[in-house]
DNA sequence: ACTATAACTTGCAAAATGCAAGTTAAAAGG
DNA sequence: CCTTTTAACTTGCATTTTGCAAGTTATAGT
């Protein structure tokens, strides 16, 4: 992870934008978000089963920072790692509109760039 | 950039929330939009005076990423370079609903890990 | 107890990022 | 018009992040 203890993030500005970019702007812990939507719950394996298939060291990474931010959690806090999925808490699931907005964005926007794109609805 | 010609960017699956992030899932790319959006128009100097300070060498990059991708373009395409601000094109100005989102998401979210984190509204 | 396998970790190569400095060319001033 | 300024980049290199393959650990099922 590489990031300091007193918050796993380094704020670049006041911005909310920018404060959120910090967080998700990246290529893969957006992609875990949109699993849990889908899905409900999720184990590592069914997460890396995923079409744009994330390796598992930035997935394991990414689940601690998602869970160390409160965006995701175990399942079952007490039981062991094996077979125990992630859901999203409520600060995760409030991630929905995000999503929605920029999948529809993608599917009305980059159709002639990409055309095999298909619609989130 | 080091991307392949046909389409700048590789997809890494038909998903548009996916197909998304492949574009925009950096920690830049919606900052220069952001400021877009804020001040209709912005040249390359204004971009670098941001709170958030990107380096004059991926500020470069993304502008021509964006400009590629149809998002952003000169304001006089004829004109030179210097003092030729940017601004968005109709696709772009279509991302204002993502970064509504993701603003609102962040201020509702992240106040008790970012205190200084300010309203977007 | 033994085995299978889910959930990671590790090591290293490749790519992206960050920083400082350098280059280019248009345009403003003399 | 010729010099000077400076906006808009480019380049080089160190650091960080990512990607890939392989290895390790531990628990659930037999």
């Amino acid at each position: 992870m590489a990031r300091n203890k007193e918050s796993p993030i380094e704020w670049r500005s006041e911005c909310p934008i920018s404060s959120g970019l910090d967080i998700l702007g990246d290529k893969w812990s957006l992609l875990i978000v949109r699993d849990l939507i889908t899905h409900g719950t999720r184990t590592y394996s069914e997460f890396s089963e995923s079409p744009e298939k994330i390796s598992t060291n930035i997935l394991a990474d990414r689940l601690k920072l998602l869970t160390a931010l409160g965006i995701i959690e175990r399942v079952d806090a007490d039981r062991s790692a094996r077979n125990n999925a992630f859901q999203l808490t409520k600060s995760g699931k409030d991630l929905r509109k995000v999503l929605e907005a920029l999948g529809r964005w993608s599917y009305a926007n980059m159709r002639d760039l990409h055309p095999d794109i298909v619609s989130i609805d």
